[in-house]
DNA sequence: GTTATGGGAGTGAATATTCATTCCGACCAT
DNA sequence: ATGGTCGGAATGAATATTCACTCCCATAAC
């Protein structure tokens, strides 16, 4: 195993540590154990936990970002362009339910307080996806005349809590559903 | 001060705690000191700190449940009760900042997906105002037809994810955009 | 009326456990 | 051999829980 293998091998073990346990079951020990390295290898390769944990949180948005925007056409209207961008990304966290998992513990934990001020507040909008589709969705009056921080909350909310529900086995979300519950949160933001 | 509200005491404290820095900021020596006790006192009260917690969260969500049924009669129109139960749970959210950010720490820790999944296959269920209200909705065709974990996840989402964005400040939520809220909540369930 | 006694409530220092981080000897490749 | 890489026991800080003790007050004994 390569230097490079051993360090994804590490963030891979935190990774499904984190998503199926929570922090708290996730100390330096198991992440090692999980690995197959030692406990001080971790830290020829992050200097901290915190250090380790903020990479992979890193890594995986960007991943996820560059996804959502190869199937991006600036061309299509609105409408479809929402759709489009949330039912990837509604596919995205069914195919990878360790790393929605990951995302949800992150984000409602210190770490993640601080990236959510950014996300809303940020230059990191410029380019955002998201928010140059609502703010144009407002203009041209298709999408509801509220606060993005509003909207944002109506695109996402639901989004985020079928999937968990779908993960945590509370519902089985087929092709099917997948495609009406994008839809229905379309209805909730549209004009 | 009494033995009762020694108690009270120790339960806001924790409260407190829980809700601005999450349970890594509430050691049982920081709640002993906020509410004015010594650690051991607790313990006279509370056999664990788990009990503490969960002690914390049955009372809240006790209080929250009756709150919304004072306000319930089953007579008016499915819409107008979804309306008038959502708009006083926000409400109550928003004038309840503590309570409601101890209840996202609750449910995003080990504790509280014992209780998610209590909520949704338990017996619970038949006392539960929503449950009915989204059943009804379905059955008179007002209520798009998807599985009622969806449409939860479609009504709380969004209220959950705004109420959040209000307390910590990335948007004020006045009295016309929470009206304006709970109606685009509705239209992602309604047919 | 005064003093002794009992018990329940409260305390916080002591304990045991869990963790992130460090460090040093072993182990490799060259 | 020697440079770097690894592993996992050692360390120290933080934590929940316990426990031996103090305090207070109600009642009883005189």
């Amino acid at each position: 195993m390569n230097t490079s293998e051993k360090r994804q091998e590490i963030l891979n073990a935190a990774l499904e540590l984190i998503a199926e346990q929570g922090f708290h079951g996730a100390p330096i020990a198991s992440i090692a154990e999980h690995a197959g390295v030692g406990a001080g290898t971790i830290y020829r390769y992050f200097e901290t936990k915190d250090l380790l944990i903020n990479t992979l949180f890193q890594e995986l948005h960007d991943k996820i970002h560059t996804g959502l925007m190869e199937g991006y056409n600036a061309d299509r209207p609105v409408r479809e362009r929402f759709i489009r961008a949330h039912t990837a990304l509604l596919r995205f966290f069914i195919a990878n339910p360790l790393q929605f998992r990951f995302l949800e513990q992150y984000f409602h934990s210190p770490y993640g307080a601080i990236f959510h001020r950014d996300q809303i507040f940020g230059q990191r909008g410029s380019e955002d996806l998201y928010r140059m589709l609502l703010e144009e969705g407002k203009a041209r009056q298709i999408v509801k005349d509220l606060p993005l921080v509003v909207l944002f909350a109506l695109a996402f909310g639901p989004l985020l809590t079928v999937a968990r529900d779908h993960i945590l086995g509370f519902v089985e979300l087929d092709e099917t559903l997948l495609v009406q519950t994008v839809q229905a949160c379309w209805d909730g933001i549209k004009q």
